[in-house]
DNA sequence: GTCTATACACTGATAGAC
DNA sequence: GTCTATCAGTGTATAGAC
């Protein structure tokens, strides 16, 4: 009845909506949403602009993947950190880690700019700030931590959730910085994200 | 000869001009260069296409236009704190100031967020990148003030074009993180910028 | 012959420009 | 307001595996 082995079938596919997905990443990464036209992905993928709308039903959903990957991408970076025996301290410190390989020396480091490209653009993609804060719930896991670790005075002091937001905002930051400063990565370390919340003074 | 008088007519010009730049500022923080459209700005504006048309050449002239603001904004800022009398640290400590003030509390914070805007899309407009990078210079007068307050035991050590970096990370991560948080400048002071690069430790 | 991945010319809408 | 280019999205045809 099927005409093709479905076996077969399924890996064309997946094949085809790889090649996709990858050309989207990196155009979109590069010229944000508005800024990426489906032409751009279709020359830059190498398939037609049919195949693409047989894969995807609209630009819209496109990025909307993408997100979604990022996301995921994101998650198992921070979930992986803090599933790690040891302190608080020693989860953040994994994190950094984590972080850094992922977002700075990564291929999955156009994840962490396409969602600078959410965050700056979302306002004019309906329901895309909405879909990140749902999903994009674990940076809340983090103020705890931090909680956690002041106790223990590996932390500085200060409200937790300001120094977790100080935190993510240097590491965005860095995010942006290296769009334009490309070896960048060699210069930092993930002590430069952990430093931000170290207790580095005397009432140890 | 002068139908109306030159004076007269020289307010006519600015008070038009300053209406499109306000609306334009407005509408390109929000959607990004490419999610911005002409008859956004128009409508924002309440003048009309024409006249936008006669005081501007192109939408990317426009843009332009805002980035030179927001580059005078943010260098009159710089150029403000370094000239306070005083000691490196001191100095660096007004800069805080003055940044938190410029750009989460002023009338001109929107420029900080173009700015960002034209960091993550600057690639599709050309010459804009090599522009923010030939007059946004005064970013390279902080690595040797950090250096003269480590001297004095006020600055953290570390390498002071690194600290500069991170330093700026946090001021842009926050600036985007402003974006979607409105009130985020009630839980944050100056002190969370300059606290990066204080000297926390013993040996003071 | 049937099914599905793929190609591409086309359309209507809307953008920037003047 | 008008013009023209280009956008996102579609309709239809083809190629090839079974």
């Amino acid at each position: 009845m099927s005409p093709r082995g479905q076996e077969r079938n399924e890996k064309m596919r997946a094949i085809a909506k790889t090649k996709i997905t990858k050309a989207a990443l990196e155009v979109f990464a590069e010229y944000g949403y508005h800024g990426t036209t489906i032409k751009q992905i279709v020359q830059s993928s190498g398939v037609s602009k049919g195949l693409v709308y047989h894969y995807f039903p609209s630009k819209e959903r496109i990025f909307f993947h993408l997100i979604e990957l990022a996301l995921e991408v994101s998650k198992k970076a921070w979930i992986k950190s803090l599933d790690t025996p040891g302190t608080a301290w020693q989860k953040i410190e994994k994190l950094s880690q984590i972080l850094f390989k992922t977002a700075f020396t990564d291929e999955n480091s156009l994840y962490f700019v396409v969602m600078l490209q959410a965050i700056t653009q979302g306002k004019s993609i309906p329901g895309l700030f909405e879909y990140i804060m749902m999903h994009g719930a674990h940076y809340g896991l983090l103020p705890p931590l931090i909680h956690k670790a002041q106790k223990s005075g590996e932390a500085r002091q200060g409200d937790p959730d300001v120094l977790s937001s100080t935190y993510l905002a240097v590491f965005q930051g860095y995010t942006l910085l290296l769009l334009h400063d490309k070896d960048l990565h060699t210069k930092i370390t993930p002590e430069t994200f952990t430093d931000v919340l170290r207790n580095r003074g005397r009432n140890k």
